[in-house]
DNA sequence: ACGAAATACCTTGACAGGCGAGGTACTTTG
DNA sequence: CAAAGTACCTCGCCTGTCAAGGTATTTCGT
């Protein structure tokens, strides 16, 4: 993992809402998932990914339930709620304005 | 204030030595310029911006001296050092890959 | 057949950064 | 003369990250 947890810090929610709004998944493919779109760059610890878990279903955003994988360990599946479709377009959002500002506030430490 | 002090967070030091690059200034300064740089979309607390200084100072990035200020209240200085100019590379260069990342990661969230 | 690695889940407790609230002191302005 | 502005600082809470530890199953190499 090249960049550190806390740079990402505020926007693990985004993100996994962003993986939701794609198809449902569980925890483990999310992850890897996550690596894999950020070339291994990124990935989320399991303790923060299953706090966000439960963070997000206790908000509503999203909902749970255990797929019967005849095959392999047993998984937990989630699935983006219509509330949690707002706040992901929210979030989205204000990632864009977060990029913008950051950029105007760090450009001038270039010039020198 | 338009965007949460999350989103920011472990930009923070990033952001203060941008603008120490630029010349030394004083807390107060600092925050009004990075006010004014953000449309007042973003401002840090106080509290956020005087414990950045502390950290930042401890780690050898700034150093302060008084400022005799004839008019007005006493102003702490602040100048960026040699290493914290590197430091500050090194944080632009993280957030290049950050945003980056972010992007590669929230992508798909429109897609639907 | 056996042990290691992979899949898959979860919790606890420590730590760090942001920030609300509060405080000090001086100057300007109405 | 009081209020607002300039300018600094600290304490303590809250929240999110994550190292460490735990459970259970399956697959794969030897």
């Amino acid at each position: 993992m090249s960049i550190a947890g806390d740079l990402i810090r505020g926007h693990t929610d985004a993100i996994i809402l962003a993986r939701l709004m794609q198809s449902d998944s569980y925890g483990y493919e999310i992850n890897k998932t996550i690596s894999t779109l950020s070339s291994g760059q990124f990935e989320l610890k399991e303790a923060t990914l299953y706090t966000a878990f439960k963070r997000l279903e206790e908000q509503g955003y999203i909902a749970s339930y255990w797929g019967d994988s005849g095959a392999g360990a047993r998984r937990r599946y989630y699935t983006i709620t219509p509330q949690g479709r707002h706040t992901c377009h929210r979030l989205l959002m204000e990632w864009q304005e977060t990029k913008e500002i950051m950029d105007q506030l760090l450009r001038m430490g270039d010039a020198l």
